[in-house]
DNA sequence: TATGAATGAGGGTTCATTCAT
DNA sequence: AATGAATGAACCCTCATTCAT
């Protein structure tokens, strides 16, 4: 069936593009990985920077999806912020290949950022801005950083710790540790990390 | 003089590798960018692996060196955070392509991570890991998290922040810039992005 | 019907060989001119060779059938040659393809050209060769010139002259016209360009 | 030396393509046959596409120069025209595979015509329209016909020629078989293949 | 008949690296 | 130290042809 096989060098691709990065990853191997002549590749992909663009877009797709339903929500804050993260964490433990190739080679490879690829980027960085200044106008958040400084902090932290977990095969167990693992990031950024001890 | 060419490479390798990335850096791009002829970085350089880990020594050892300063001080931990925050700052300025390629060639891209080069960044991991224990120790930190945890989160945003200048090849003018940005990253890591109102 | 789709690949061959020439033109792109499959050409034309083939015979066809008949006759020699040049002007009028193929692909370039396919050239050349000969026997043309040499001669200027319609796209209007360009081969090639002044 | 590679990459060129044609013609095959690795044609040629240029050239230049010559002479026209198939003839005895290209590859493939390929090859013909012009001015050619028209015919004429000889693969001997061919071309082409019984 | 998925030989091009000079 | 000519492995992509359906 047709789309079994376009799923197959999708799957492929996710593989060795995650092994070996995408300048390296040669089209015979994704082919080899599935199961096809490489001739065939081009029968479902243009090339193989349509290829990639594909497998971008499925990342890209899914999160702008998430966001937008997020958005017409009137959930607090720290909510919608929950449902970045467990879009991470949820893609992650469905499809870890296809968040490390967003980490390794979208999130800051900037030398794999063609013009469009790099406006899909700034646009998620806008729609999270966006969150978070409906949290400081809602008077949710802090008022005394830029909404723009906040989000780099947060999605640093999200990114960061899928991050760790890519370059060290972490497997994600239950969706207790997705909890814990949410609620350190948000609990750190909403409350920081300093003791209360020491406040004040 | 030897040092001369050698540190012209070096140069010309940091901008080429800025723009192109190490997989599309060519070496007589390299070379040209140095004013000399390609043949020549061989005489420098064993090959194009031996230039790239030049320029990621050049970093890490930076970087240790001054966590080795950091970890003998009996300052706060938050100063001690600073002190790290403002290697990235201070390196950004002065040696912008330098930060660069470390924040997309060696943070993420796992591709480009030999296993030597793989061993160093998870040592800087370990090392940042002490400086957030250290605190918890001290009742500094809070200790109802994983130090592991704190420090994914501490250098997500810092890198994240970095990442961001670099994407928009943004300049940091004068000290009073890196002060704001070193103390935004600190106080939301300290303290959180919640307002004082919405805190139980 | 059968005949229908052989007709439709052959139409669709001539004109895209006409876009491209023969070796850039596909088979999936004459397919696509067709009107159908790719697949299904090979069904018609054993390969793309043997459909390159069909197309030169039906010009080589045409040609010798002509020559036969004109061999046959007993024109003075200038109504036979006036013969040939109608038959290259009449199939460039109905069919400006298969002269633009024979004017491109055939006449000239030899690397197209298998032994086979010299072979008619070889013959066509020596049967006009021999229209030429037998109006040298009858003392009709000149006998201080190799026959051979006028046929070059006779033949160049008439392929020259369709070569430009092809190349500059012309079309024929109305059998004036076609009369006027044979008058002018023929009048230059038997009487020559010389003013009458000039000679003697 | 420098020169050298270039020079025997150039031959082999002219070689290769002679045999193969343009689109067969392997860079290694050219490689080969000037006695280097495939990589180096690059170093003297941008790529295939370049190497040919260089080819057409090499033709095109020495024919304007030649025609730019001629142009600011005061001789009368034949001797012009003479001096046209002269340059095909010469450049056949020493670099036939020069001319065959010419003829196979350019004069009649518009396949291979890019839009500034063609432009030259129009140039070239109005340029010999002028003379053709000029000839029919001074009253030494009928001025009954366009001139374009006794263009076709004389270029036609000349091709064809060189074409069969071309076709053939004969060789020219001494410069008395050029004066016998050059004389034949003009003869017919001036007064005409007629008989003087035959006429008027 | 008809489709188009599947194959794989083939060829252009790039570029790290070596080496004669 | 310095040059850049020379090499050839590597890899992307095209497309004629086959074949299961």
């Amino acid at each position: 069936m047709k789309k079994d096989k376009e799923a197959a060098i999708f799957e492929g691709a996710l593989k060795v593009i995650k092994q070996k990065g995408f300048h390296k990853a040669r089209m015979s191997d994704i082919a080899k990985e599935a199961g096809i002549s490489y001739g065939l590749v081009y029968h479902y992909f243009k090339n193989k920077e349509d290829l990639f663009d594909s497998i971008i877009n499925q990342w890209w797709n899914g999160l702008f999806q998430l966001i937008g339903r997020i958005s017409r929500e009137t959930w607090p804050v720290w909510d919608k912020l929950k449902g970045l993260i467990f879009y991470f964490l949820d893609t992650y433990q469905k499809n870890p290949e296809l968040v490390n190739i967003f980490i390794t080679e979208i999130s800051r490879s900037s030398t794999n950022l063609t013009t469009n690829r790099l406006e899909r980027f700034k646009e998620f960085m806008a729609l999270t801005e966006a969150l978070i200044e409906e949290g400081q106008r809602q008077a949710m958040l802090r008022n005394d950083f830029r909404p723009r400084y906040l989000t780099y902090i947060f999605l640093g932290a999200l990114e960061t710790f899928v991050s760790a977990m890519v370059l060290e095969d972490q497997k994600i167990r239950g969706d207790g540790q997705k909890e814990r693992i949410a609620g350190s990031i948000l609990e750190v950024f909403l409350n920081g990390a300093k003791t209360q001890d020491s406040k004040g």
